[in-house]
RNA sequence: GGGCGUGUAGUUCAAUGGUAGAACGCUACGUUGACAUCGUAGAGGCCAUAAGUUCGAUUCUUAUCACGCCCA
């Protein structure tokens, strides 16, 4: 018979056209339900190890729920990602020679669109790939319809409730892309830096203040110094003026707290244009602001003309420059300081005074806490609410206008004196406008669009179809479980609480699952330009998605980074084999997949005890998704299919299957199999491409559960553990005991040995008698004897009783006493410490009953053994 | 500076108030009628250091030392 190979390549695209061709993957009405929206990925993205982590987990809750009737709803879509796509659209553009700013803002807007359409959906096929179970006929995007209705509805709704306002701030500018960012999307990084000594002369005296400032550039803009109000060397020098240099303005030296007496000269210039400390002491000194840069980052025109024009760092080279001429440049000192960087432009970040839309989030978050704080929302691991409770309390206004193009664009129109109408449409607006100066007028929209976290954070409730009320929303909202990387709880999770709670009053979800992040085998943070990313879908290429879905589920421990090793998916991939293997040495002896175990009608003790461990399995598996422990649930049953179920059952099984007896071959033809069906349920929800497969391939399909996607997992969940099964236990321990023992004598594993029972227990003779046949295959014996042989024999002692070994005449008996006594000062050792514990009468009084009698048992055993042992060695001399 | 976390076998990680397990790797050997992407057996750990609580600490507490992340 020719075996065949598992493809996984052929397979993984057949099984997953089957079931989307079934539409496998839409909810299915039930009782219960689960529900859980996928993080949105961007749409200029594409599959990298943390989606693969992120939705491998995922997976697993949805087809494990799904498999167990719950009516199942995982939520697909992708995010518009503003920043990201506009700029890689205006790049491609570019390259077409293209400029953004000719073809106007409408045409550029259907680029993007043309542009998601053909590109945009890429990151979706990856998820296919990694076999992910989305309802994918309810794709969503941030920037689809009903979605942008929304987005429009809290936009006006907020502003009502006077939690979204206009203002003008310092903000967080980067000036590549030419817009306000939030402050998460900012990069606080060390770099070496310098700092500059810079003498400001005083007003009408010839005396001097050093100031200390790692931006020069920026003096252009200064309107005051400060110093503390109790560094004494200042003292003289309060309520006067110094003469900014090469500008010549009068800089008022004022006295705040904010001054460091042990940071540079302890004197510190103000800029407060430029500046977010400077800007606070600016306020409270009623200090001037000056901006002095362009929103490219150049120098503007309320500087100095021969600086008008020039980049900021090239001013800031000319300024020191003119500083040394001047003689006024004290000194420089290389430092490290913390710069602000943008995480999507890599450019430095300029504060930079803007008017702006902010929502209120400190008034937002007050419900928002509240039911972290009320156990309705769960993090997992849940010192994550810690991190949660902390950003929360110290929250700040959110910067939501965006200067760009690719978005939602803010809902707010002006007048011609500045009036701000909100409404979710131009024709509302109109209206307001119309009522408010009693005549038609033309109005302007607001040019910005919103972050896009503005609108992802309505995705638990707007991918629904809310604001309608609608079945999906009754039935779905708050979904189960939000399964997430900790680095965007306060991008994103916090952000969809709070809206959650603002709109529908209810928590978004009810557990939030938060998982590690991926990096490499050295525990490096991927990236591409460190070069040490590992492309998922190259893994998949050569291992399959169950293979790599396997190894990140093993691997996600609570609270730790994954540290991926293409070994251990290699390892993986290992195990597919050994079950396909393991399928088709079923087929080769006609085992029956189809109907159902009757465990109670089971004659055959291998039987019993392999339907027990699968009880047990399933039930240990059970419990850890439960508890979102997906590493625990793999390692047990990975542990059950290679260990309990291929290595030992299956090996037993050969003993009845190659015999005669056909009653016997009948009921392991049917355990075997049955087990096997199971063994496919109960991996299916971590590899379920091999298990799908197989469930075809052995004709499971037109069986009760014509698709294993659906198929319950087995509902018995306890067994009674009868003597047989521990009988069997028995019958391993003696066979591995024996392995070992002729290993340790340099015997051949293969060879065959006769032993002898006579000094072993009654009771026990009748359990190894029993199983002989067991005991011949897998034990290499000959004959197990009642009586003992006229030969040299070696004692081999297990679980206190002794048995009797003859080797053939070319074994080193001598050996023997050797591994006898390493075994004898080995039991001694633990005899000897389990004796002083019962020796100590704070021990027996003091610790729990069971822990006592657990450690006399030991005792006992271990006399036992160590009787038998020195008899042993005795009977040697 | 504030917060969170991590130090356990060569490596990656578990578990646990009663002196430790797995996977991979390594070593030796290969009996077979599923599988060499395999089988069998084996070696390997003063559970970071110190003190405390306890009858008992790898597990709890505190301190120290490393390392990582987040926020100023």
């Amino acid at each position: 018979m020719s075996i065949e190979r598992y493809n996984h390549k052929k397979v993984e695209k057949k099984i997953y056209s089957y079931w989307e061709k079934n539409k496998l993957f839409k909810p299915k009405k039930n009782k219960k339900t689960f529900s859980i929206v996928i993080p949105p990925p961007n749409i200029t993205g594409s599959l990298h190890m943390g989606h693969a982590l992120n939705n491998s987990l995922q997976d697993v809750l949805a087809r494990y729920h799904r498999m167990n009737n719950f009516e199942t709803l995982w939520q697909p879509g992708t995010d518009h990602a503003g920043i990201a796509t506009q700029a890689l659209v205006e790049n491609y553009l570019k390259s077409k020679n293209i400029d953004k700013n000719k073809i106007g803002r409408k045409k550029f807007i259907k680029k993007v669109w043309k542009w998601k359409d053909e590109y945009g959906g890429k990151i979706i096929n990856q998820l296919k790939k990694l076999g992910c179970s989305c309802d994918w006929s309810r794709n969503a995007f941030t920037m689809d319809k009903n979605l942008s209705k929304s987005v429009l509805k809290v936009f006006v709704e907020l502003y009502k409730k006077k939690l979204i306002y206009k203002s003008k701030k310092l903000v967080n500018w980067d000036t590549v892309l030419k817009t306000a960012i939030s402050d998460l999307e900012v990069d606080q990084r060390e770099v070496n830096s310098k700092l500059y000594y810079i003498k400001y002369q005083i007003e009408n005296s010839s005396d001097c203040i050093v100031i200390a400032t790692t931006r020069p550039e920026t003096m252009l803009g200064d309107t005051g110094i400060a110093v503390n109000p109790r560094d004494k060397r200042y003292n003289n020098m309060k309520n006067k003026y110094a003469l900014l240099p090469i500008v010549g303005r009068k800089l008022k030296i004022i006295q705040d707290e904010y001054a460091d007496p042990e940071q540079g000269t302890g004197a510190v210039k103000i800029t407060p244009a430029h500046d977010f400390n400077d800007f606070n002491v600016g306020l409270r000194h009623n200090l001037n602001r000056i901006n002095i840069f362009t929103e490219e980052g150049k120098i503007n025109k309320n500087a100095p003309s021969e600086y008008v024009g020039l980049d900021r760092f090239e001013a800031r080279r000319k300024i020191v420059e003119k500083m040394s001429e001047l003689e006024i440049l004290e000194k420089v000192e290389n430092i490290k300081n913390k710069v602000p960087y943008g995480d999507r432009s890599n450019s430095i970040i300029e504060p930079y005074l803007t008017e702006q839309w902010f929502v209120d989030a400190k008034k937002l978050s007050i419900k928002a806490k509240k039911i972290v704080k009320n156990k309705k929302t769960n993090f997992f691991p849940d010192n994550w609410s810690k991190t949660y409770f902390q950003w929360m309390n110290n929250i700040e206004p959110w910067c939501v206008s965006r200067q760009l193009w690719w978005g939602h664009q803010i809902p707010a129109w002006y007048g011609p004196d500045k009036k701000i109408f909100v409404a979710e449409e131009e024709r509302k607006a109109k209206l307001d406008a119309k009522k408010f100066y009693k005549k038609n007028v033309k109005l302007i929209r607001d040019p910005d669009v919103l972050d896009t976290w503005f609108s992802s954070g309505l995705w638990p409730f707007a991918t629904f179809g809310w604001p309608k009320s609608n079945y999906y929303l009754r039935r779905f909202y708050p979904t189960s479980v939000l399964v997430t990387g900790f680095d965007i709880i306060f991008f994103w999770v916090a952000r969809m609480m709070m809206l959650g709670m603002e709109f529908l009053n209810k928590e978004p979800f009810k557990d939030v699952y938060v998982h590690a992040l991926v990096r490499d085998e050295k525990g490096q943070k991927m990236s591409k330009s460190k070069g040490n990313v590992i492309d998922p879908l190259a893994l998949i290429e050569s291992y399959s998605a169950d293979a790599l879905r396997f190894t990140l589920l093993s691997m996600a421990s609570p609270g730790r980074d994954v540290k991926l090793s293409e070994q251990r998916v290699k390892g993986y991939r290992n195990f597919l084999t050994k079950i396909w293997n393991a399928n088709n040495f079923l087929k080769l002896n006609k085992c029956n997949f189809k109907g159902q175990i009757k465990s109670k009608k089971l004659k055959l003790n291998i039987n019993k005890w392999i339907y027990f461990e699968l009880v047990n399995t399933k039930n240990l598996v059970e419990n850890c998704i439960k508890n979102y422990r997906f590493d625990e649930a793999s390692k047990v049953i990975y542990k059950f299919v290679w260990n309990s179920y291929c290595d030992w059952y299956l090996e037993l099984s050969k003993t009845i299957l190659f015999s005669k007896n056909k009653k016997d071959i009948q009921e392991v033809r049917n355990t075997s199999g049955l087990v096997f069906k199971e063994i496919l349920v109960l991996l299916h929800p971590f590899i379920p491409f091999i298990t799908e497969e197989l469930w075809l391939k052995n004709k499971l399909a037109s069986q009760n559960n014509k698709y294993l996607m659906l198929a319950p997992w087995i509902k018995e969940n306890k067994v009674k553990k009868e003597k047989e099964i521990s009988n069997v236990n028995q019958v391993i321990q003696l066979i591995s005991v024996l392995r070992s023992f002729k290993n340790e004598l340099n015997v051949s594993p293969g060879s065959f040995v006769d032993i002898s029972i006579k000094s072993v227990s009654k009771s026990k003779q009748n359990l190894f008698l029993n199983n002989e046949v067991i005991l011949k295959k897998l034990g290499r014996i000959n004959s197990i004897y009642t009586n003992d042989l006229n030969t040299e024999f070696a004692t081999l002692v297990v679980a206190g009783e002794i048995f009797k070994i003859y080797f053939d005449k070319t074994v080193d008996l001598s050996l023997i006493k050797d591994t006898l006594l390493k075994k004898k000062s080995k039991f001694s050792k633990e005899l000897d410490i389990a004796s002083k514990k019962l020796d100590n009468k704070s021990f027996v009084e003091k610790a729990p009953k069971h822990i006592v009698e657990q450690e006399k048992n030991t005792y006992n055993e271990l006399k036992n053994d160590l009787d038998k042992i020195n008899l042993t060695i005795k009977s040697l001399k």
